[in-house]
DNA sequence: GGGCTTGTTACTGT
DNA sequence: TACAGTAACAAGCC
């Protein structure tokens, strides 16, 4: 369930607990972290970082990270193998299929608070730089590295890619600096899209391009392949979506 | 029921 | 040694 827009989703509904100052109480699930150094810390602050979901104690922080298919529930609970629930005296927070991790480091340290694409922080001229750095790479992995735009997936790849009219498997380094502008600056803007239209429960309904299906023949000639670096499934016109190379 | 998928990491081999 | 490529892992939907 992920990608950035939906963990600061996540964030939004976890701040409505207000549980910046109270304890956790109890811990339970099939986690392997250290419940004793959890236990009885209080909560600092609540951050997002990309997909990363944060919660910030004295002398650490708890990342969970919900990968492909993570969920979670928020004073309520699923059927399904509970990984980790975080007690507080009057809220339950659940995780469930995430990867955990404690970060004794600084946050600072450990990440680039410029690059998460939905962060106030966000600094396109650093994406830009960063992308001039590897010309070689495609469109298409460039969007998917967490370095660069820190939050996006596979779906804000593929609406960014069709939105700017830029060919999946363009190398970035063919692509004119304007062009590569209106790129970063899309998948910032179609990240707020997702959020919005996420919250509103339309996300599916405005998709343009991804999960488009034969039949649906708004597009003509779109097609879907596995491509790039982890060959992820790339829907694309290749009538109106330019390859630079 | 097999084949997919909004993700990442640890291996492998060149 | 660095890198690209692949396997592995997870759960739920069709």
């Amino acid at each position: 369930m992920p990608e950035g827009p939906i963990i600061v989703i996540l964030k939004e509904e976890v701040d409505a607990l207000h549980l910046v100052g109270k304890k956790v109480l109890r811990i339970s699930g099939t986690n392997t972290i250290d419940d004793d150094r959890i236990i009885g810390q209080k909560v600092l602050a609540i951050k997002t970082y990309g997909k990363n979901f944060l919660i910030c104690f004295e002398y650490f922080t708890l990342r969970v990270h919900l990968m492909m298919f993570g969920t979670y529930a928020i004073n309520q609970r699923k059927e399904t193998k509970l990984q980790l629930s975080l007690q507080f005296e009057d809220a339950e927070l659940n995780f469930y299929t995430t990867s955990l991790k404690i970060i004794d480091e600084d946050l600072d340290d450990v990440y680039d608070w410029k690059s998460d694409i939905m962060a106030e922080a966000w600094d396109p001229k650093a994406a830009l730089k960063k992308i001039q750095a590897k010309p070689k790479a495609l469109a298409a992995d460039v969007i998917l590295d967490q370095n660069i735009f820190t939050g996006a997936g596979n779906i804000i790849k593929n609406e960014v890619l069709y939105r700017v009219k830029i060919h999946p498997l363009s190398r970035v380094g063919a692509i004119p600096v304007e062009k590569l502008k209106e790129l970063i600056k899309e998948v910032r803007n179609y990240s707020f899209d997702f959020l919005k239209w996420k919250k509103a429960k339309v996300l599916t309904k405005n998709f343009k391009i991804y999960e488009h299906k034969p039949g649906d023949d708004k597009i003509k000639g779109w097609v879907k392949e596995p491509l790039g670096k982890g060959k992820r499934i790339t829907y694309y016109n290749p009538e109106t979506q330019i390859k630079y190379e």
